[in-house]
DNA sequence: TCCAATAGTACAGAAAAGTGTACTACAATA
DNA sequence: TATTGTAGTACACTTTTCTGTACTATTGGA
């Protein structure tokens, strides 16, 4: 990955008191879809915006273009639009979003570790 | 560690189609509190209800309260209570919780290696 | 006698998150 | 000519999340 890494814009208020970023990252990954627009868009790559919906089965359009428009501004995804029609506009992960894949590792492990011995 | 691992309560609806836990690791520790409550209860050990509090600072006894037993019903945090007065309690991460550790530490290094050379 | 301290509960209400429906533009296709 | 497909926007609405205020119980100490 050679690309550049760009700084996470901060939007910190410092709830916690040690070096504790929590906050920070639950402000700017928190909510329903965004771990898991970003996972799709880290492991599975460039999707549009309808192959998005469809997997994000249940989210309402409204939902999905906020979210995405959120994550443009915090710089975890970028947004290329194709002058066509019918309009073709795809989503892609950034060098930032795409550092993350050891969080969605320890996550999916931790998951694993206590979830699937049960079956 | 040689506490038993209780297995997590599964509350998933499926959303993603992958082998993606993700919605269902948002539903356990979703939201603006559990994941700090969580690491400082891993972190720094057993805590009463009023340092908690205090620690999160700007969180509402209320809010504090409901986080706490929707943690405890899922297995990620135990309450002791003691029967003193004024009362004791005392929530401390259970060996699931504990287990999320690496999650911990792939948020913090992420954030350290996006965040702090900016400075 | 009155107050402090702790861990709550009850309830009202605000704010945020999320959904559903209807609408748009425009070219290609039937 | 009517229909399809895509990526939206606008708006009303519901649901969930979160906060603030007031209240409780009990004992020890001033």
């Amino acid at each position: 990955m050679s690309e550049d890494i760009q700084p996470i814009p901060s939007t910190s208020v410092g709830l916690c008191q040690l070096p504790c970023p929590m906050p920070d990252i639950v402000s700017l990954v928190g909510g329903k879809w965004k771990l898991i627009i970003l996972q799709i868009l880290v492991f599975d790559g460039t999707q549009r915006f309808g192959a998005l919906k469809r997997r994000l089965d249940g989210v309402s359009q409204t939902m999905l273009t906020n979210q995405l428009r959120a994550l443009e501004n915090d710089r975890l995804i970028t947004r290329k639009v194709y002058p066509e029609v019918p309009p073709r506009v795809e989503y892609s992960a950034t060098p930032l979003a795409k550092d993350m894949e050891d969080v969605f590792y320890a996550m999916r492990d931790w998951w694993k570790r206590n979830n699937d011995p049960v079956e």
